[in-house]
DNA sequence: GATATCATGTAAGGGGTTACATGATTGT
DNA sequence: ACAATCATGTAACCCCTTACATGATATC
Protein backbone atom coordinates (compact mmCIF):
# COMPACT_ATOMS: atom_id res chain seq x y z
CA UNK A 1 0.00 0.00 0.00
CA UNK A 2 1.65 3.34 -0.82
CA UNK A 3 1.04 6.89 0.44
CA UNK A 4 -1.55 7.59 -2.70
CA UNK A 5 -3.68 4.84 -1.22
CA UNK A 6 -2.93 6.27 2.57
CA UNK A 7 -3.85 9.52 1.58
CA UNK A 8 -7.40 8.44 -0.19
CA UNK A 9 -8.17 6.87 2.96
CA UNK A 10 -7.84 9.28 4.86
CA UNK A 11 -9.38 11.78 2.89
CA UNK A 12 -12.39 9.41 2.96
CA UNK A 13 -12.75 10.42 6.40
CA UNK A 14 -13.37 14.09 5.63
CA UNK A 15 -11.32 17.00 4.09
CA UNK A 16 -8.06 17.79 4.16
CA UNK A 17 -4.44 19.43 3.41
CA UNK A 18 -1.45 17.88 2.66
CA UNK A 19 -0.15 19.23 5.78
CA UNK A 20 -2.79 17.35 7.90
CA UNK A 21 -2.41 14.62 6.54
CA UNK A 22 1.65 14.70 7.66
CA UNK A 23 -0.32 15.35 11.14
CA UNK A 24 -2.46 12.69 11.79
CA UNK A 25 -0.05 10.17 9.76
CA UNK A 26 2.71 11.67 12.92
CA UNK A 27 -0.11 11.67 15.42
CA UNK A 28 -2.87 8.61 15.24
CA UNK A 29 -1.70 6.52 12.72
CA UNK A 30 1.92 6.86 13.11
CA UNK A 31 1.82 3.47 15.15
CA UNK A 32 1.32 1.38 11.66
CA UNK A 33 2.59 4.06 9.38
CA UNK A 34 5.21 7.01 8.16
CA UNK A 35 5.13 9.22 5.21
CA UNK A 36 7.04 12.80 4.65
CA UNK A 37 6.14 15.46 2.71
CA UNK A 38 8.13 14.67 -0.13
CA UNK A 39 5.86 11.85 -1.05
CA UNK A 40 2.53 13.23 0.33
CA UNK A 41 2.51 16.34 -2.18
CA UNK A 42 2.99 14.47 -5.45
CA UNK A 43 1.08 11.79 -4.23
CA UNK A 44 -1.76 14.43 -3.86
CA UNK A 45 -0.38 15.76 -7.02
CA UNK A 46 -1.02 12.36 -8.71
CA UNK A 47 -4.97 11.97 -7.31
CA UNK A 48 -5.69 15.43 -8.02
CA UNK A 49 -4.40 14.44 -12.51
CA UNK A 50 -6.27 11.47 -12.11
CA UNK A 51 -9.42 12.44 -10.98
CA UNK A 52 -9.45 11.28 -7.57
CA UNK A 53 -9.63 14.06 -5.62
CA UNK A 54 -10.12 17.93 -5.99
CA UNK A 55 -8.67 20.44 -5.00
CA UNK A 56 -9.44 23.87 -3.66
CA UNK A 57 -7.30 26.95 -2.84
CA UNK A 58 -7.84 28.75 0.06
CA UNK A 59 -6.21 31.96 0.98
CA UNK A 60 -5.85 32.81 4.39
CA UNK A 61 -5.64 35.88 6.66
CA UNK A 62 -2.29 35.28 7.82
CA UNK A 63 -1.23 32.01 7.23
CA UNK A 64 0.06 30.59 4.25
CA UNK A 65 -2.12 29.95 1.22
CA UNK A 66 -3.75 26.34 1.70
CA UNK A 67 -4.89 23.65 -0.70
CA UNK A 68 -8.20 21.81 0.92
CA UNK A 69 -8.29 18.02 -0.94
CA UNK A 70 -11.66 16.47 -1.32
CA UNK A 71 -12.13 12.20 -2.38
CA UNK A 72 -14.58 12.33 -5.71
CA UNK A 73 -16.88 9.18 -6.33
CA UNK A 74 -13.98 7.85 -8.63
CA UNK A 75 -11.86 8.30 -5.48
CA UNK A 76 -13.79 6.29 -3.40
CA UNK A 77 -14.37 3.71 -6.06
CA UNK A 78 -10.73 3.44 -6.73
CA UNK A 79 -10.10 2.58 -3.03
CA UNK A 80 -12.40 0.14 -2.57
CA UNK A 81 -10.40 -1.63 -5.79
CA UNK A 82 -7.03 -0.95 -3.71
CA UNK A 83 -8.14 -2.15 -0.61
CA UNK A 84 -9.92 -5.17 -2.14
CA UNK A 85 -6.35 -6.38 -3.55
CA UNK A 86 -4.57 -9.44 -1.57
CA UNK A 87 -2.63 -7.54 0.68
CA UNK A 88 1.40 -8.12 1.09
CA UNK A 89 2.38 -8.46 4.83
CA UNK A 90 3.59 -6.08 6.95
CA UNK A 91 6.77 -4.25 6.42
CA UNK A 92 8.97 -4.08 10.11
CA UNK A 93 12.34 -3.05 10.34
CA UNK A 94 13.34 -2.62 13.87
CA UNK A 95 16.46 -0.83 14.73
CA UNK A 96 15.95 -1.65 18.27
CA UNK A 97 15.74 -5.38 17.94
CA UNK A 98 18.01 -5.22 15.81
CA UNK A 99 20.63 -3.85 17.77
CA UNK A 100 19.43 -6.18 20.57
CA UNK A 101 19.99 -8.79 18.61
CA UNK A 102 23.73 -7.81 18.24
CA UNK A 103 23.87 -7.01 21.89
CA UNK A 104 27.02 -8.95 22.32
CA UNK A 105 29.09 -6.44 20.42
CA UNK A 106 27.62 -3.68 23.13
CA UNK A 107 28.37 -2.63 26.55
CA UNK A 108 25.76 -3.28 28.89
CA UNK A 109 25.16 0.34 29.71
CA UNK A 110 24.88 1.39 26.35
CA UNK A 111 22.21 -1.71 26.14
CA UNK A 112 19.92 -0.70 29.29
CA UNK A 113 19.88 3.20 28.11
CA UNK A 114 18.18 1.86 24.61
CA UNK A 115 15.76 0.04 26.16
CA UNK A 116 14.76 2.51 29.12
CA UNK A 117 14.43 5.09 25.96
CA UNK A 118 12.00 2.56 24.20
CA UNK A 119 9.84 2.14 27.35
CA UNK A 120 9.33 5.55 27.56
CA UNK A 121 8.95 5.98 23.54
CA UNK A 122 6.40 2.84 23.92
CA UNK A 123 4.54 4.77 27.36
CA UNK A 124 4.44 8.07 24.90
CA UNK A 125 2.66 5.95 22.13
CA UNK A 126 0.17 4.57 24.59
CA UNK A 127 -0.36 7.99 25.88
CA UNK A 128 -1.26 9.49 22.27
CA UNK A 129 -3.06 6.48 21.54
CA UNK A 130 -5.81 6.29 24.89
CA UNK A 131 -5.69 10.29 24.15
CA UNK A 132 -7.15 10.72 21.18
CA UNK A 133 -11.01 10.19 20.56
CA UNK A 134 -11.44 7.22 17.87
CA UNK A 135 -14.91 7.60 16.57
CA UNK A 136 -13.76 8.83 12.74
CA UNK A 137 -14.83 5.20 11.44
CA UNK A 138 -15.62 1.70 11.89
CA UNK A 139 -12.10 0.81 11.56
CA UNK A 140 -10.38 3.38 13.63
CA UNK A 141 -10.86 2.23 17.29
CA UNK A 142 -10.18 -1.33 16.44
CA UNK A 143 -6.88 -0.09 15.22
CA UNK A 144 -6.49 2.02 17.95
CA UNK A 145 -6.88 -1.15 20.23
CA UNK A 146 -4.90 -3.00 18.11
CA UNK A 147 -1.85 -0.74 18.81
CA UNK A 148 -2.51 -0.61 22.80
CA UNK A 149 -3.00 -4.04 22.92
CA UNK A 150 0.30 -4.52 20.92
CA UNK A 151 2.64 -1.66 22.77
CA UNK A 152 1.37 -2.41 26.05
CA UNK A 153 2.57 -6.11 25.45
CA UNK A 154 5.69 -4.73 24.38
CA UNK A 155 6.42 -2.32 27.38
CA UNK A 156 5.56 -4.89 29.98
CA UNK A 157 8.07 -7.44 27.82
CA UNK A 158 10.54 -5.09 28.33
CA UNK A 159 10.22 -4.38 31.92
CA UNK A 160 9.89 -7.63 32.90
CA UNK A 161 13.12 -8.69 31.00
CA UNK A 162 15.46 -5.96 30.83
CA UNK A 163 17.65 -7.27 33.63
CA UNK A 164 18.26 -10.86 31.73
CA UNK A 165 19.46 -9.19 28.68
CA UNK A 166 22.24 -6.89 30.72
CA UNK A 167 22.15 -8.91 34.18
CA UNK A 168 24.47 -11.07 32.72
CA UNK A 169 27.35 -9.04 32.37
CA UNK A 170 26.50 -6.66 35.15
CA UNK A 171 27.81 -9.33 37.19
CA UNK A 172 30.85 -9.67 35.82
CA UNK A 173 31.70 -5.61 35.40
CA UNK A 174 30.61 -5.42 38.83
CA UNK A 175 29.45 -1.87 38.91
CA UNK A 176 26.91 -1.17 41.88
CA UNK A 177 24.18 0.98 39.56
CA UNK B 1 20.05 -0.12 9.93
CA UNK B 2 21.04 -0.99 6.45
CA UNK B 3 21.25 -4.28 5.12
CA UNK B 4 25.11 -4.32 5.36
CA UNK B 5 24.77 -3.89 9.30
CA UNK B 6 22.71 -6.61 9.25
CA UNK B 7 24.73 -8.87 7.36
CA UNK B 8 27.56 -8.05 9.34
CA UNK B 9 25.77 -8.70 12.16
CA UNK B 10 24.15 -11.93 11.36
CA UNK B 11 28.41 -13.02 10.41
CA UNK B 12 29.22 -11.90 13.74
CA UNK B 13 27.49 -15.13 14.73
CA UNK B 14 29.09 -17.22 12.65
CA UNK B 15 30.61 -18.03 8.94
CA UNK B 16 27.48 -18.12 6.37
CA UNK B 17 26.75 -17.66 2.49
CA UNK B 18 24.80 -15.07 1.46
CA UNK B 19 21.79 -17.65 0.58
CA UNK B 20 21.60 -18.97 4.39
CA UNK B 21 21.96 -15.04 5.73
CA UNK B 22 18.18 -14.58 3.37
CA UNK B 23 17.24 -18.20 5.00
CA UNK B 24 17.98 -16.55 8.79
CA UNK B 25 16.29 -13.71 7.13
CA UNK B 26 13.05 -15.57 6.27
CA UNK B 27 13.07 -17.55 9.48
CA UNK B 28 14.03 -16.52 13.25
CA UNK B 29 14.36 -12.96 12.47
CA UNK B 30 11.66 -12.02 9.99
CA UNK B 31 9.31 -10.63 12.32
CA UNK B 32 11.44 -7.55 12.61
CA UNK B 33 13.38 -7.33 9.42
CA UNK B 34 13.15 -8.43 5.88
CA UNK B 35 15.94 -8.45 2.53
CA UNK B 36 16.04 -9.95 -0.64
CA UNK B 37 18.67 -11.31 -2.69
CA UNK B 38 18.82 -8.51 -4.39
CA UNK B 39 19.82 -6.45 -1.31
CA UNK B 40 22.28 -9.30 0.05
CA UNK B 41 24.64 -9.83 -2.43
CA UNK B 42 25.79 -6.48 -3.26
CA UNK B 43 25.61 -5.53 0.76
CA UNK B 44 27.84 -8.60 0.82
CA UNK B 45 30.06 -7.78 -2.11
CA UNK B 46 31.05 -4.09 -0.75
CA UNK B 47 31.34 -5.50 2.58
CA UNK B 48 34.17 -7.77 0.79
CA UNK B 49 35.58 -4.67 -0.57
CA UNK B 50 36.06 -2.69 2.60
CA UNK B 51 37.87 -5.79 3.99
CA UNK B 52 34.53 -6.15 6.72
CA UNK B 53 34.25 -9.62 5.49
CA UNK B 54 36.22 -12.37 4.17
CA UNK B 55 35.35 -14.65 1.28
CA UNK B 56 36.31 -17.92 0.89
CA UNK B 57 34.99 -20.19 -2.32
CA UNK B 58 34.13 -23.35 -2.00
CA UNK B 59 33.19 -25.86 -4.60
CA UNK B 60 30.63 -28.22 -4.29
CA UNK B 61 29.40 -31.70 -5.17
CA UNK B 62 26.10 -31.80 -6.87
CA UNK B 63 25.51 -28.19 -5.63
CA UNK B 64 26.50 -24.94 -6.80
CA UNK B 65 29.52 -22.96 -5.92
CA UNK B 66 29.37 -21.09 -2.32
CA UNK B 67 30.71 -18.05 -1.28
CA UNK B 68 31.64 -18.37 2.58
CA UNK B 69 31.86 -15.15 4.16
CA UNK B 70 33.59 -14.56 7.58
CA UNK B 71 33.36 -11.24 10.15
CA UNK B 72 37.13 -9.57 10.21
CA UNK B 73 38.36 -7.99 13.30
CA UNK B 74 37.81 -4.71 11.61
CA UNK B 75 34.28 -5.61 10.49
CA UNK B 76 33.31 -6.44 14.72
CA UNK B 77 34.73 -2.70 14.76
CA UNK B 78 32.48 -1.64 12.34
CA UNK B 79 29.63 -3.68 13.64
CA UNK B 80 30.58 -1.85 17.12
CA UNK B 81 30.65 1.46 15.80
CA UNK B 82 27.67 1.28 13.83
CA UNK B 83 25.58 -0.63 16.68
CA UNK B 84 26.39 2.66 19.12
CA UNK B 85 25.23 5.07 17.08
CA UNK B 86 21.92 6.58 17.88
CA UNK B 87 19.15 4.05 16.37
CA UNK B 88 16.55 5.95 14.25
CA UNK B 89 12.20 5.05 15.31
CA UNK B 90 11.37 1.44 13.91
CA UNK B 91 10.05 1.58 10.26
CA UNK B 92 6.71 0.17 10.24
CA UNK B 93 4.32 0.07 7.23
CA UNK B 94 1.15 -2.36 8.03
CA UNK B 95 -0.97 -3.07 5.14
CA UNK B 96 -3.31 -5.03 7.31
CA UNK B 97 -3.91 -1.94 10.05
CA UNK B 98 -4.48 0.57 6.69
CA UNK B 99 -6.98 -1.55 5.27
CA UNK B 100 -8.67 -2.41 8.84
CA UNK B 101 -9.04 1.27 9.32
CA UNK B 102 -10.53 2.21 6.14
CA UNK B 103 -13.04 -0.88 6.56
CA UNK B 104 -15.60 1.04 5.67
CA UNK B 105 -14.85 1.21 2.33
CA UNK B 106 -15.14 -2.93 2.10
CA UNK B 107 -17.92 -5.73 2.40
CA UNK B 108 -17.93 -7.37 6.02
CA UNK B 109 -17.00 -11.19 4.23
CA UNK B 110 -13.49 -9.30 3.02
CA UNK B 111 -12.80 -7.95 6.45
CA UNK B 112 -13.06 -11.08 8.65
CA UNK B 113 -11.58 -12.94 5.73
CA UNK B 114 -8.77 -10.59 6.34
CA UNK B 115 -8.58 -10.87 10.14
CA UNK B 116 -8.47 -15.06 9.68
CA UNK B 117 -5.69 -14.80 7.69
CA UNK B 118 -3.70 -12.74 9.56
CA UNK B 119 -4.85 -14.83 12.76
CA UNK B 120 -3.40 -17.85 11.07
CA UNK B 121 0.16 -15.53 10.35
CA UNK B 122 0.54 -14.91 13.42
CA UNK B 123 -0.11 -18.42 15.06
CA UNK B 124 2.52 -19.75 12.40
CA UNK B 125 5.40 -16.65 13.54
CA UNK B 126 4.74 -17.96 16.93
CA UNK B 127 5.09 -21.45 15.70
CA UNK B 128 8.29 -20.78 14.43
CA UNK B 129 9.17 -18.01 17.49
CA UNK B 130 8.87 -21.25 19.81
CA UNK B 131 10.25 -23.71 17.70
CA UNK B 132 13.94 -22.28 16.83
CA UNK B 133 16.44 -23.17 19.54
CA UNK B 134 17.44 -19.79 20.59
CA UNK B 135 21.05 -19.99 21.85
CA UNK B 136 22.65 -17.90 18.85
CA UNK B 137 23.86 -15.06 21.20
CA UNK B 138 22.57 -13.31 24.45
CA UNK B 139 20.17 -11.46 23.06
CA UNK B 140 18.53 -13.92 20.49
CA UNK B 141 16.17 -15.34 23.31
CA UNK B 142 15.61 -11.58 24.31
CA UNK B 143 14.89 -10.51 20.99
CA UNK B 144 13.12 -13.73 19.96
CA UNK B 145 10.82 -13.58 23.59
CA UNK B 146 9.97 -10.09 22.57
CA UNK B 147 8.22 -11.52 19.24
CA UNK B 148 6.31 -14.15 21.08
CA UNK B 149 4.87 -11.33 23.50
CA UNK B 150 4.08 -8.87 21.04
CA UNK B 151 2.86 -11.07 18.35
CA UNK B 152 0.64 -13.43 21.07
CA UNK B 153 -0.81 -9.78 22.01
CA UNK B 154 -1.82 -8.82 18.53
CA UNK B 155 -3.23 -12.79 18.12
CA UNK B 156 -5.07 -12.42 21.34
CA UNK B 157 -6.49 -8.54 20.34
CA UNK B 158 -7.67 -10.07 17.08
CA UNK B 159 -9.41 -13.04 18.36
CA UNK B 160 -11.28 -11.57 21.52
CA UNK B 161 -12.39 -8.26 19.11
CA UNK B 162 -12.74 -9.49 15.36
CA UNK B 163 -16.63 -9.50 16.24
CA UNK B 164 -16.84 -5.79 16.75
CA UNK B 165 -15.64 -4.53 13.86
CA UNK B 166 -17.87 -6.96 11.08
CA UNK B 167 -20.65 -7.43 14.02
CA UNK B 168 -22.39 -4.29 12.98
CA UNK B 169 -22.94 -4.59 9.50
CA UNK B 170 -23.51 -8.35 9.91
CA UNK B 171 -26.92 -7.01 11.43
CA UNK B 172 -27.39 -5.11 8.96
CA UNK B 173 -26.88 -7.48 6.22
CA UNK B 174 -28.37 -10.49 8.52
CA UNK B 175 -26.94 -13.08 6.90
CA UNK B 176 -26.54 -16.34 9.32
CA UNK B 177 -23.50 -17.65 8.84
C1' DG C 1 6.32 -33.43 -15.10
C1' DA C 2 6.09 -29.67 -11.90
C1' DT C 3 7.70 -27.61 -7.96
C1' DA C 4 11.16 -26.88 -4.22
C1' DT C 5 15.92 -26.43 -2.64
C1' DC C 6 20.39 -24.96 -3.32
C1' DA C 7 23.18 -21.04 -5.03
C1' DT C 8 24.74 -16.48 -7.10
C1' DG C 9 24.30 -12.49 -9.35
C1' DT C 10 22.67 -8.09 -12.36
C1' DA C 11 19.76 -4.37 -14.27
C1' DA C 12 15.92 -1.59 -14.30
C1' DG C 13 12.89 0.73 -12.00
C1' DG C 14 10.02 2.14 -7.97
C1' DG C 15 9.03 4.35 -4.00
C1' DG C 16 10.47 6.58 -0.94
C1' DT C 17 13.66 10.08 2.28
C1' DT C 18 16.59 14.10 2.99
C1' DA C 19 17.74 18.45 2.11
C1' DC C 20 16.71 22.60 0.18
C1' DA C 21 13.81 26.81 -0.81
C1' DT C 22 10.41 30.26 1.13
C1' DG C 23 8.11 32.94 4.62
C1' DA C 24 4.78 34.91 8.05
C1' DT C 25 3.24 34.33 12.85
C1' DT C 26 3.21 32.94 17.52
C1' DG C 27 4.99 31.47 21.68
C1' DT C 28 9.31 31.08 25.13
C1' DA D 1 16.45 36.12 19.75
C1' DC D 2 15.03 31.43 18.84
C1' DA D 3 12.21 27.79 18.07
C1' DA D 4 7.88 26.03 16.75
C1' DT D 5 3.65 25.98 13.91
C1' DC D 6 1.55 26.63 9.68
C1' DA D 7 2.01 25.59 4.67
C1' DT D 8 3.74 23.92 0.03
C1' DG D 9 6.72 22.16 -3.05
C1' DT D 10 11.11 20.29 -5.82
C1' DA D 11 15.41 17.78 -6.88
C1' DA D 12 18.84 14.70 -5.87
C1' DC D 13 19.71 10.69 -4.23
C1' DC D 14 19.38 6.10 -1.88
C1' DC D 15 18.04 1.87 -0.85
C1' DC D 16 15.78 -1.82 -2.04
C1' DT D 17 12.48 -4.84 -4.65
C1' DT D 18 11.20 -7.23 -8.81
C1' DA D 19 12.32 -9.59 -12.54
C1' DC D 20 15.55 -11.79 -15.13
C1' DA D 21 19.41 -15.13 -16.07
C1' DT D 22 21.39 -19.85 -15.06
C1' DG D 23 21.24 -24.62 -13.71
C1' DA D 24 21.65 -29.07 -11.24
C1' DT D 25 19.29 -32.14 -7.94
C1' DA D 26 15.53 -33.88 -5.27
C1' DT D 27 10.91 -34.52 -4.07
C1' DC D 28 5.83 -35.05 -4.90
Amino acid sequence: MDVKTICLGILSFGDATGYEIKKKLEGPFNHFYDASFGSIYPALGKLTDGGLVLRTEHTQHKRPDKKVYRITPKGRLALTDELARPIGPDRIRSNFLATLLFADALEPRQIDDLIASRIDAHRETLNELNAEPHDTSTGDGFVSGFGVAVHEAALNYLEQHRHEIVGERLLVTSESN
